[in-house]
Parts: C-alpha cells; structure tokens; sequence
RNA sequence: GCCGACAUAGCUCAGCGGUAGAGCAACUGAUUCGUAAUCAGUAGGUCCCCAGUUCAAUCCUGGGUGUCGGCACCA
C-alpha cells in the first residue's frame, strides 16, 4: 500500500504498486502532460517504474535542472539510432550526457565528417517527431551478450560481460531499435525536443586507453528549447573571441612557430605583462621567506640517472650532445624540472634543523618533449617557465607549511582576478615508493592542512605523484576547459634518492620532506589564463601599454611628448601616438589594442598642461592638469600588493 | 602519439588544372580634424615543405611539418 510524499508535504495513499505514470494523472492532467520523469526517494526514475513502497517522489518537467540531463541522454540514442539508419554496419558502443551536451562512440571503419551532420540531423528530427516510447526491458546476462553478440555489436556484449554479476541488465527500446542502458529515460524520443545541434567530430579510444581501437565521436549540445540553444552557441561565440590565442595574435604579445613548436616568441608587449607578472610574485614570495635560486639548463645524464628520471622520464626529456671529438660519448640533458637541482644546492653544505623549513624558489625554465597532440597555443608547450619552489622540511612542518602556502596561494589568484578556483586532491597511484604507513601520513598531513585552510576539494583517486599525493589547483579557460596552474606535492622519495639530510636537534641525521609547489604552474599557462580570464582588457597595473598619449592636431605634438615623458618618468607604461590620424580614428584604435586610458591632447589641453582622460573601452572623459592625471593614474596603477590600506 | 579537419599578402579570408584576388594593415601624398574607422594613390605572394601524375599543379595523388578540434598524456 504504498504511501507518496510530494515536495509540497502531501500524502497521497494508493492501494496497489502504481508507477509515476499514474501518480502524475492522478494529480492533474497538467502535471500528467508535464512530467518527463520522476525522482523517488531522490533517484531519478522513468515514470513507467513502480512503486511498490512508501516513497517521496518528485516529478521533473522540462522546466527543472534535471531535465538538461535526460534531455541529452536521450539525444545520445537518438543520434545511435540515426546513425545505424544511415550508417548500416556501425556499431554502437557508449553515449552519455555531458556538460552543454552528449556525446555518441561510434565503431565504424570510415569516420564520420561534419558534411554528415545534415542528414543525421534531420533524420534525428524524424526519429523525434515519430516519438516513439522509450520501453525498459531486463534480460538475463547471458542472454543480452548473445543479443547483442548476434547483432554483431561486439561493444556492448564486452560492456555486458564486464558489468558486475549483480547488476541488472536493462535495454531501452524506443520503436524498432534497441540500445543497451541503465536509463533513466524520458517517456519518448519526442521529449527529446528540437533544440540540439551536432557539434564535432573527435576520435577517441575505446574505454578511454590508447591500447585499444578508436572510435570515432560525435559530439553534440542539446537544451531545454531553441533559446536555450541559440544563447549556448552565442556564448561558445563570444568565448572564442577571448582565446588568448587570437588576443596574443591581435594585441602582438607573443607568437609560435613551426621551427620552435611548443616554445614561445614573447614580444615586446608580452613580455611586459610577463614581466608585470614575474615581479609581483618575486615581491611576493620574497615576503613569504623564499630563497630565490637559479640552477643549470643542461645536466649530465649521469645526474638524471642519479634522480630517478632518465628511467622514468626520459621519454619526455631534450637530449643534448656536442662536436667535440673528445666529448662525444657524453649525453647531457635539457632539465625537464627544477627539483633535483635544488636538492643539490640544499646538500651543499651541512644543514641544521634549525634551516627548516626551507623554502627554495626558482623561475625554472624547463623543458619537455609533449606529445605533439597535447601543445595547444602556450597553455602546453615544451619550453615553459615554473613558478617553482620546493620546501625542505620535517614532517611535523608539512601542515603549517600546506596552510602557508594555500594562503598565499589564495591571496595571489585573489589579486589576479580569480575569486574562485577548484582544488583536487591526488591520492596514492596504484605504482608508488614508499610504504604504506608513509602515505597515510603524508595524506593525513595534507587533508589536515585543507580542513584548517578551509579548503574543499574533490578526491581525485589514485591520481598522485609517484613519490606522494598532490593538491592541484585547477582554473578554467574562457572555452570551459580546465587548466591545472598550482599544485602541491608532499615527497618523501627524492629527499632519498639524492641523499638530503640535516641534523636534528638531537645530532642524528634526518632526512627532510620536500614539498613541490607551484602558484602559476608555468608562466605561459598562467598567462594564457589570465589573458583570457580578462579577454586582453587587464587591469591597468598588468596592462603591457597603460596610457596612450594620442594627439588631436600636430600642433598639439610637443605638449602630448612632455605629458609622455612625464608619465613614464613615473613609472608608467606609455605611448604616444602622433599619426595624422582623427581622433575618432585613433579612439577605435586604442579600443582594439585594449589599452585601458587613452589620454587626449587637442589645441586646448597643449595651451592648458592639461590631459583629457578617457578609460576604454568607455566613453566618459575627464580633464585633469598633468600633474593630477600623473598622480591620478600611478596611484590607480599601484600592484595590489603595494597598495596601503587608506587610514 | 592516435582520429579528423585545415595551411593562399603582415592580419582576416575569397578563389581556380593554364603560376592569384578582396577588406584591413603597410608605404606615399593630400587633409590638421575635439572622442567608436578622412580621402586618393602605390607596393606587397616560392599559394607550408618534398616528391609524383600531367603539355601544364597553388589546385589532383603520396609523404613530411605545423596548426585547430577531440582522445590519450600532462604544468
């Protein structure tokens, strides 16, 4: 007799299992129309399920959340479905949901092209407006292998196979075709609705491992209703409009080239803003009792093999050998990380406990050979520069020293405009060094470290260092991908391997912890980030050109130099710009390079001493005497961490 | 690295089996102008690289390299 609780409180008895079906007609007909499925006791569910017991249920309509979700699971199969229409002989393998879409593996030996899209689109359009019912149907294991094993989708009879003895085995059928899934679904291919678009194509690996097969993907986005979809496709517009990659292009900050894949040409303009960007986080960790140091490019193999990492990653290492005849069995190595080097300058000399901890920075410059796949503009590169430091200390430190560094770390995205970031937390990897008791500890320290930082995090299982778990910080790009920047290590290994040790305070010799840390991750990185997080538009302390000083008349020309000069004289980045242009003209300019204040010098400001400023990409205009504006425009351009607090 | 697409003037992009065009930028000249593109003229290209097919290749074929989108890998 089951008893069903609605969101609003009520009870409503039926004497019999009944199923969301008849619950919803039993409520209205509005709601009967309305619903798409149920959630009972918080579970989604298809609305054909019984309920057989007391429950709380809730139905969802296509105005809840949850209805993107089983929107777009549901396209997924529809888009099988046109597929093995059009594409006889395809095999279907898996099709989630997935952020702003769904995706579709496909085992078919030619791959699909975006020209395919059209007719797959329209005859998903067929298979909507046919809306047939998704039926759930359960087979018994052996049964459904030798189904699908029949219909020679050799995919889904592995999945079968490979799912747990207790699971059940559904299949949802929506007329004619039959796909394999745990559902839920939706009451009919119709409620899949018209708003979806099929997006791209990929190759991807069966099961996600490059041992096996490649399928060929195809992506596609659906929503709610066709608003839903145009704002989505305007808003994938607009973001690429921030790809720092077309920025970097646009306002000549840096550019790549096929000679130098993976290594970037910094211009002028950029490598102000890397520079900007440099000499705030020295100033900031030189407050934070950093030791800045700087190690060799190129190594020995001998001290790679030393390190551990001819072994383990010389794949991903630049190998280096000279002429000489005298020297040529000699194999020296581009540094791939800063870490072992530091070591060697932690052991020379005798260290006391009363060193620790020691916190060594480095701007690292390193090297690794990524797969050519995995460059993207200079977000991955090979030639990067770490914001690296390594900190040596006990293991009673690595707490205080984890609640240090999230602090300082939360602070410098703070001023850098990035209020929220995402943390994950690396647990041990299956192949590890280090006992068990070891990572237990190193693991408590830093989950104890998180709790008083107040940090929350998702657990990324298994997914640590070798040599101990991580904290990575993880930060977004304007097309929604994740980027890690910061991260923190805690290494019980290379301490060993490189035999650091220091006297403690009772004279024996211990080995210290190191913990490798990084805010930026790499500059490059960062920097992609950052120019996309503002689209170019910096604020003006990052801003690689601050003022343009822009004349209205040639005659105005001597004053627009000595406002120019004065500017820079304290400190500001300026141009001038002189061109027999209008000053319209030069206003759109000045918008398109991003520069944040135009400065205007017409007939008027010339005989004044005057400037008229003008922030961009805005229209409202001040008129300050130079002097002012100077002062004005130093002060606003102060770096947040030299800004003092008014008082 | 794998799957797919792409590579034409400084930039953004057209185009075609008979060795190329537009807009913007550049340069020259005119204009001296008050806050979202002044006008006119000039110049500019191994059509990514290497082979092959062809009377003829920027275009077709093959192989490289790079870039882009995914996958895998990772800061």
């Amino acid at each position: 007799m089951p008893a069903i609780t609605l969101p609003d409180g009520s009870v409503r008895q039926f004497d019999a299992p009944v199923t969301g079906t008849e619950i919803a007609a039993a409520i209205g007909p509005g709601l009967a129309k309305a619903a798409l499925a149920m959630q009972v006791d918080g579970a989604t569910r298809d609305l054909a399920t019984p309920i057989a017991g007391n429950a709380a249920v809730r139905f969802i309509t296509r105005r809840d959340p949850e209805a993107l979700e089983l929107i777009r699971h549901d396209a997924a199969h529809v888009l099988a479905e046109a597929v093995q229409d059009l594409f006889p002989g395809t095999q279907v393998t898996i099709g989630p949901a997935i952020e702003h879409g769904f995706y579709y593996d496909f085992a078919r030996n030619e791959p699909f092209t975006p020209e395919d899209f059209g007719r797959i689109e329209a005859r998903m359009r067929e298979i909507v407006a046919r809306n047939a019912p998704f039926v759930r149907s359960v087979m018994p294991r052996e049964q459904a292998i030798e189904f699908f094993q029949e219909k020679g989708e050799k995919y889904k009879a592995e999945l079968i196979r490979d799912l747990p003895e207790t699971e059940e085995i559904s299949l949802y059928s929506q007329g004619e075709w039959v796909d394999l899934c745990r559902g839920p679904h939706m009451r009919g291919t119709g409620d899949v609705g018209t708003a979806f678009k099929l997006m791209k194509v990929a190759g991807a690996y069966w099961r996600g491992d490059h041992r096996n097969a490649m399928l060929s993907r195809i992506y596609g986005t659906a929503w709610r209703d066709q608003k839903e979809l145009d704002a989505y496709l305007h808003q994938l517009e607009e973001a690429e409009k921030r790809d720092h990659r077309k920025i970097g292009k646009e306002m000549d900050l840096f550019h790549l080239q096929e000679e130098a894949a993976g290594s970037v040409f910094w211009h002028p303009k950029g490598w102000k803003l890397y520079r900007t960007l440099e000499d705030y986080l020295r100033r900031r960790l030189d407050a934070h009792d950093y030791r800045e140091v700087r190690t060799p490019q190129l190594l020995d193999r001998k001290f790679w093999e030393a390190s551990g990492h001819w072994e383990k990653f010389r794949h991903a290492m630049f190998i280096a050998r000279v002429e000489d005849e005298a020297e040529k069995d000699r194999v020296l190595a581009l540094k791939p990380m800063n870490c072992p080097c530091h070591v060697q300058i932690f052991n020379q000399g005798l260290r006391s406990y009363r060193e620790l901890p020691l916190r060594m920075a480095e701007f690292g410059s390193c090297h690794r050979y990524e797969p050519s796949g995995a460059l993207h503009g200079i977000m991955r590169v090979r030639a990067f520069t770490q914001d690296d430091a390594h900190i040596f200390c006990t293991e009673e430190q690595i707490a205080a020293e984890t609640v240090a560094f999230v602090d300082l770390l939360s602070s410098i995205y703070r001023d850098l405009g990035f209020p929220e970031f995402r943390v994950k937390f690396s647990d041990r990897p299956a192949t590890r060094a280090g006992t068990d008791a070891v990572w237990d500890q190193a693991e408590g320290a830093l989950k104890e470290a998180c709790r008083i930082a107040g940090i929350d995090y998702t657990l990324n299982p298994g997914e640590g260092a070798f040599y101990g778990p991580k904290l990575e910080f993880v930060l977004r790009d304007a097309i929604g991908r994740d980027w890690q920047c910061g991260t923190l290590q805690v290494d019980f290994v290379l301490p060993e391997r490189l035999d650091a040790e220091y006297v403690a305070e009772d004279g024996s010799r211990r080995r210290p912890v190191m913990l490798h840390r990084a805010i930026f991750g790499s500059f490059e990185r960062f920097l992609g980030i950052l120019i996309e997080q503002y689209a170019g538009r910096f604020p003006l302390w990052l801003a690689p050109v601050q003022v343009v000083v822009a004349t209205i008349v040639d005659e105005a020309a001597p004053f627009a130099r000595e406002a120019a000069a004065a500017l820079q004289k304290a400190g500001l980045r300026v141009d001038l710009d002189l061109r027999n242009e209008k000053i319209n003209r030069k206003v759109v300019d000045h918008i398109d390079q991003r520069v944040p204040v135009l400065a205007v010098v017409g007939r008027r400001e010339a005989e004044e001493g005057a400037l008229v400023l003008r922030r961009l990409p805005g229209r409202e205009q001040v008129t300050l005497p130079l002097a002012e504006a100077v002062a004005q425009l130093v002060a606003e351009a102060t770096p947040p961490d030299r800004v003092v607090a008014a008082g």
